[in-house]
RNA sequence: GCCCAUGUGGCGGAAUUGGUAGACGCAGCAGACUCAAAAUCUGCCAUUCGCAAGGGUGUGAAGGUUCGAUUCCUUUCGUGGGCACCA
């Protein structure tokens, strides 16, 4: 009997769908386990074999856990809403759901081929009214909270009004507050609530009449058209994130994310310790009162190295204080900066630009008159948006004076060498007044203690990351259940969810840069918001809807949740790794604040997959010809480098033949070849339907097998690695399935399997592997697993192991990885029940005692020779028997060894 | 630019805490079986010197710590990912 993986698989995912094998109850009495994936966008390319390795991993462990004896649960669902089904509408005026759904369709059937143990009954899409009905109720709770600085968490914004009722605030009293228009009042409560309406800039094409993603903007210019790009002011929604700041910080210490990711998100989240200090700078307009800047700093201690300010080029008073002399300089200046993408204003640092202002500041400690710049390395959207600049401290500052020639005041002596700065802390402080003689890292607190007792500023803690943009003048999104009546926001009804979005003729941007809903006469008449939520809003809560998806009354039963709790694994890219993440995590705090769920992370435990790359195959067409020229002769050439399709390609050697009935354009190419063969260039690359280096795993599948194909993608390296895609080794691991299958069914005599008892060398090997297996797929190792079976498999051929004791137990380790396999022979061994709830082998440490080992001997730390000797054996025994050796007296020529290094069951090492 | 990751044979990778570098697999080479092919099996496979025994070199590069470094430290180069309206 053959291995015919076809219709194994066949036959077993249909019976796992009859025998709704993967359906999950909220109601066991086993321990509750949850094992989560980050779902996809349903683009319109289809899966390609970069998509499921996290999920086959999460598939493993999920199997593994419930081997263990866990109620396991393992859902899917699809993040539904989203720019690129927009586009396509644009393009094609196709309906985004209509093309939504196909596209939900087809992913669907590509996973199911895989063999994945999800529990589709619930499934859930982002896009969905029953969905995004609690999307938008979880915004309302947003909008109606907010987040009590004393009691450090979200509360409900009728405690706030209560508060300026009785006690009034900083800026008003009581009184006051009662007096305030209804307007007014509102606009006060917007500044506080979780939910909040703003300005803010945003890049604004006036050709295509959008809003564009940083990401659609190359250069300053669209993606799409090539049209200029500038910042707009208009009004967005955003979330107040930045109050959460620090318990985003403090709940990294509770759970278990890899360093780096803690490390990118405290970067992100960028916590900053400083004060905000006031420079005076004379009126130019009129003889009102003096301005004052604020500036932000982390270094106050070098305040008397102070040489100039610097203002973001956006700062509210770069019109006021500039002098007639610098206007024009300044307003050509401002054009430029303009025209520049955030992008390119960071990363183009080598580049100095900036412009005089002509005005001067005056430093309060001494006096000085201090030049006031602009610059576009500074950003309005950072501390105050202005910077005292310190050349001998801070590198980027000198490079500005160097390049202006403005003059650099030394306050650390030698410290400071004149050709860079020297931005440590460590210096002695001169030319400081009060501060000489100090460390500088002892002195910030004697300066900012001086500042605040002067009261020209005051101790600041700052945060890089800015409150989240929620607001998208896009039509594929949650619409807001919010209604504007004489420019205040207006809750709807939570009866009234969903706000459902309605459909619409054309997908193209409403006047003003309003989204398509504003071409809507009856949606503008309701007076309701015209942009929609981003792609963020549905995958930020998604997780807690699994565990009670069809619940009609809230978006999760308290119960329920309590009952699964945090998810225990969340498997995903790295890509995620600031946004979604930390969107999500805040999301869970404010409903663990109001009291709606139990927990405050979402995630207890994160594991991040890899990129699998693509690797890209080039042909190289002589400029304005129809004719190829081959990778080793094309620089005899002018040529332009084209993509061609990685699957008419083996090698690096292209089927000229499939390559020329590709496009109509190549029919009648002809190639200059090198020894009879058109050669590719190679390069790796993101895995893209654009780049032509994709490889669809249903076509891999068809060819071997859906476990062939799990444990190949497994095989490829350490699931959290970037690795590009080979399809070549997939033989290798079909390979081991066949000769799995040889130890049961021989292909002449049929079944080879018997009841025979193991001998000890058996059962040795199958310990071996059961401790090897239990702790790599504990510790997502899958690789190293794949391999252990593998010499498992080797070994027991070796010794010609038939024997049913040994193999079901292995067939149980290996029913993770490769469950249809498992699932046949299981039964073949005679069991009538699924090996899905097996008993999971348990290791026997016995079976793998030894008495001795062949030790290394290193001479100077170089292996020469092996000697085998009892594990038993202390130093003085083993210094003996080394140093009778033949091959160590050979190198010792005679003399006596300076040391002796023994390590037990490791090593000897002779030092001479 | 900033942040994160990463660099080991022709290729993917292995080496649980500093202790035998290259497990396992792909590709390649040689052989067995076969009329032939497929499948399967056996052997070789970092590099260099050598008939061999055996030796030299070798984990991006340069230094350092150590009896011993792929692993720890410093410097440096390359590559991949993220940088707030792609998801």
């Amino acid at each position: 009997m053959e291995y015919n993986f076809i219709e194994i698989e066949k036959k077993w995912q249909n019976n796992w769908k009859d025998t709704n094998a993967y359906q999950v109850s909220n109601d066991s009495s086993k321990p509750p386990f949850y094992v989560l994936d980050m779902f996809p966008y349903p683009s319109g390319a289809g899966l390609h074999v970069g998509h499921p390795l996290g999920y086959i991993a999460s598939d493993i462990y999920s199997r593994f856990k419930r081997l263990k004896g866990f109620n396991v649960l393992h859902p899917m669902g699809f993040d539904s809403f989203g720019l690129p089904a927009e586009q396509y509408a644009i393009e094609t005026g196709q309906h985004p759901a209509t093309t939504t759904q196909k596209n939900i369709a087809t992913f669907k059937d590509q996973l199911d081929k895989i063999g994945f143990c999800y529990d589709w009954s619930r499934e859930i899409r982002t896009s969905e009214p029953d969905y995004y009905r609690w999307t938008q109720w979880i915004f309302l709770q947003l909008f109606k909270s907010w987040f009590n600085p004393q009691s450090k968490k979200a509360e409900s914004i009728q405690t706030l009004v209560q508060q300026f009722e009785t006690l009034g605030s900083e800026n008003f009293s009581a009184e006051e507050w009662k007096s305030f228009s209804k307007n007014k009042q509102q606009d006060i409560l917007m500044q506080h609530r979780l939910a909040f309406s703003a300005f803010g800039e945003v890049n604004w094409c006036e050709a295509l009449g959008t809003v564009l993603a940083n990401d659609e903007v190359v250069n300053g210019v669209s993606e799409r058209g090539g049209h200029p790009v500038i910042k707009k002011k208009m009004r967005q929604w955003y979330l107040r994130i930045t109050d959460y700041a620090d318990r985003l910080l403090e709940g990294l210490n509770t759970v278990d994310f890899s360093d780096s990711m803690k490390e990118m998100q405290r970067n992100w989240i960028g916590k900053s310790e400083g004060c905000e200090m006031d420079f005076e700078v004379a009126n130019q307009i009129g003889n009102n009162d003096a301005f004052k800047i604020k500036v932000y700093t982390t270094r106050p201690d070098t305040i008397f190295g102070v040489d100039f300010l610097v203002l973001a080029p956006e700062h509210d008073l770069v019109n006021q204080i500039t002098t007639e002399a610098q206007r024009g300089s300044i307003n050509e200046y401002l054009t430029y900066v303009k025209s520049r993408s955030d992008r390119e204003r960071m990363a183009e640092v080598k580049q100095i630009t900036g412009c005089f202002t002509g005005a001067f500041a005056t430093n309060p400690f001494n006096g000085k008159q201090i030049p006031i710049w602009i610059a576009e390395y500074v950003l309005a959207g950072y501390g105050t948006g202005a910077i005292m600049a310190v050349p001998c401290g801070d590198q980027r500052d000198f490079l500005f004076a160097q390049h202006f020639n403005i003059p650099i005041t030394n306050i650390i002596g030698n410290h400071f060498d004149g050709t860079q700065a020297n931005p440590t802390k460590d210096a002695t402080l001169q030319a400081s007044d009060f501060l000489n003689g100090l460390l500088m890292k002892d002195a910030i607190k004697v300066a900012i203690e001086k500042i605040e007792s002067l009261g020209i500023g005051k101790r600041k803690v700052n945060f890089k990351m800015r409150d989240a943009g929620f607001s998208r003048q896009r039509y594929w999104g949650e619409p807001f259940p919010i209604r504007w009546e004489d420019g205040m926001a207006i809750a709807t009804e939570e009866s009234q969810l969903p706000l459902e979005l309605p459909h619409v003729e054309k997908y193209g941007p409403g006047p003003e840069g309003e989204g398509p809903l504003a071409n809507i006469e009856s949606w503008k008449n309701e007076k309701f918001e015209t942009s929609t939520m981003p792609g963020y809003a549905g995958s930020s809560w998604y997780f807690l809807r699994y565990m009670d998806p069809k619940n009609a009354n809230t978006f999760c039963d308290k119960k329920v949740s309590d009952y699964w709790g945090q998810v225990n694994v969340y498997i995903g890219g790295t890509e995620h790794a600031v946004g979604h993440l930390l969107y999500s995590r805040m999301w869970t705090k404010v409903l663990f604040d109001l009291g709606y769920i139990g927990f405050d992370e979402p995630f207890k435990r994160l594991v991040n997959q890899g990129m699998i790359q693509g690797s890209s195959r080039f042909v190289y067409r002589i400029k304005g010809t129809n004719e190829f020229v081959s990778f080793g002769l094309k620089e005899n050439y002018e040529t332009d480098e084209l993509h061609v399709d990685v699957n008419f390609v083996d090698g690096i050697e292209l089927d000229t033949t499939a390559f020329s009935n590709w496009k109509p354009d190549y029919a009648n190419a002809s190639f200059i070849l090198e020894e009879g063969k058109y050669l590719c260039g190679v390069e790796v690359e993101k895995m893209s339907k654009s780049k032509f280096n994709t490889v669809n795993p249903d076509d891999l599948v068809l060819k071997y097998g859906a476990d062939t194909f799990r444990m190949y993608e497994m095989f490829l390296g350490p699931i959290e690695q970037s690795k590009p895609w080979d399809t070549k080794g997939i033989e290798g691991v079909h390979r081991f399935l066949r000769k799995l299958w040889r130890l049961f069914n021989d292909d002449l005599k049929g079944k080879v399997w018997n009841d025979e008892t193991p001998t000890d060398a058996e059962l040795k090997i199958l310990h071996r592997t059961i401790k090897k297996i239990e702790a790599d797929t504990e510790n997502f190792s899958y690789n190293t697993a794949v391999s252990a079976f593998m010499v498992c498999v080797n070994e027991m051929s070796d010794l010609k192991c038939h024997k049913k004791s040994i193999l079901e137990q292995l067939l149980v380790l290996l029913m993770p990885y490769a469950p249809h396999i498992s699932e046949e022979l299981w039964h073949q061994l005679g069991h009538t029940t699924s090996i899905l709830d097996a008993a999971y082998p348990v290791f026997e440490a016995s079976y793998l005692v030894e008495s001795s080992k062949s030790y290394p001997i290193s001479i100077n730390g170089k292996l020469r020779t092996n000697i085998e000797i009892s594990l038993a054996a202390e130093q003085p025994e083993v210094e003996q028997i080394v140093l009778n050796n033949e091959i160590v007296q050979k190198w010792l020529e005679g003399n006596a060894p300076k040391k002796i290094i023994f390590v037990k069951g490791k090593m000897v090492n002779v030092v001479v």
